[in-house]
DNA sequence: GCCAACGTTGGC
DNA sequence: GCCAACGTTGGC
């Protein structure tokens, strides 16, 4: 199976690039995921090797942040499981789970963020998922697509 | 803070 | 199975 590539969501006051980075391993597992779509690519698709945008939502710029790699296919989101967890759901249990997460490993900023304003304006990127009002947290991105978006973030502005 | 997009829920 | 109501996401 080729390598494929995935932007992944995040908030960057709940965990941001920076925070993975100097995460043990540059590594977390990658949980709260509660859309069937998403969970379809986490439990399914998403697969050890495969490259991942780091996106930051929110915020005055929504950009991309970094790249990471998966480290551990999709295994069950055991936070769905606690009562008190954020993302608690009952209807997930451990002999039938829901809801799956991945584990990912910062490997390095991009050489400068790139804002969703200016990926608007890429002509190769104009059909990337992203850029549809997509409000998915796990996101395919296509190999032309990732490559575009590395020769943009080495361009200066 | 607003609001459009869109997923989920639940009545029928 | 339809669809209105509601909640959430996320750009602006």
């Amino acid at each position: 199976m080729a390598k494929k590539y995935w932007l992944l969501k995040s908030e960057p006051d709940c965990f941001s690039f920076t925070d993975l980075m100097q995460a043990p391993d540059r590594t977390t597992y990658w949980d709260g995921v509660r859309n069937y779509q998403a969970r379809n690519f986490l439990r399914d698709e998403i697969k050890v090797g495969d490259q991942v945008l780091y996106y930051h939502s929110g915020g005055p710029s929504p950009h991309i942040a970094g790249l990471a790699q998966v480290v551990r296919a999709g295994y069950p989101d055991h936070t769905a499981f606690v009562p008190a967890a954020d993302h608690f759901d009952p209807k997930s249990s451990p002999d039938d789970p829901t809801w799956y997460m991945v584990d990912i490993q910062a490997q390095e900023e991009l050489p400068r963020p790139l804002p969703l304003s200016e990926l608007r304006e890429v002509p190769a990127l104009q059909d990337m998922v992203l850029l549809q009002r997509s409000r998915l947290s796990v996101q395919p991105v296509t190999a032309d697509e990732w490559r575009a978006i590395l020769a943009q973030a080495k361009r200066p502005r």
